[in-house]
DNA sequence: CGAACCTTGACACAACTGTGGTAAGGTTGT
DNA sequence: ACAACCTTACCACAGTTGTGTCAAGGTTCG
């Protein structure tokens, strides 16, 4: 009896029995079925879903989020494509002049700042 | 002059204006200010726009899961959790041995410890 | 067999995402 | 100096995420 039912499985796992069918539905976890269709989590699944919580809160992650990350790595092209876009990132202005580098000295202030209200958004308004 | 102003950047790359603050907010893109603080799109930063756009189409993904992918690959600690996570694929129970999760998570056992606990919280609270 | 579990599906709801506006005020370039 | 831009900040609104609950019906096992 390695396999627990989804109400046993979200005792010890601190999922709700919904929130474990939504992370099979999204594509995090898939538990073997029994003959009639239960559901039937193994160790290895119990300790995926412990986890999995960790990882959220450690994070501040949605489990979307974590969804996103699954794509990623399993879709191939997928992965290519958005590391490509995110490669070319920030590219500084090509000629320096005096006075593009005062803007841009000017413009990492800005940046400081924003980044710091933004985080500081995003940490009281994220999941 | 080769950097425009963010109508005339929303007009070459197909975005409206409202979204080039919203793509730059969540942190896609980081313009240049000019003195007065006026967002100026550079070649670069234009060509980037335009691939965002090609990348959401064809891979059906939404901004929010490109900045996902950012965070990945900006904190390596992120990194390194999803993937470990990604990888503990519980694989049909004969294949992933009991041994192999559960060293796995040795180093992470008292935190596991707190979770279960405050996840028994708030189950018995029932919010 | 029958109690106690499980399944899918649907309605509900707050919080966030993606998008559009509008207002009050500062910047730019001729 | 002034029209035509830009800025931030807020209101609005449909769609998604994360979560609960309930209903009608199938499965498990003593």
């Amino acid at each position: 009896m390695d396999a627990l039912t989804i109400h046993e499985a979200a005792q010890t796992t601190g999922w709700s029995p919904r929130m474990l069918r939504y992370i099979e539905r999204i594509g995090l976890i898939e538990p073997q079925r029994s003959e009639g269709g239960y559901r039937m989590f193994g160790p290895g699944e119990l300790q995926r879903l412990r986890t999995l919580r960790e990882l959220l809160a450690e994070h501040e992650l949605g489990l979307a989020d974590v969804a996103v990350a699954q794509r990623l790595r399993r879709e191939a092209g997928l992965q290519a494509d958005v590391e490509a876009w995110l490669q070319a990132e920030p590219r500084r202005p090509e000629t320096v002049s005096a006075n593009d580098w005062l803007r841009w000295e000017q413009h990492k202030h800005a940046r400081l700042l924003a980044a710091a209200t933004t985080t500081t958004d995003m940490e009281t308004t994220k999941r």
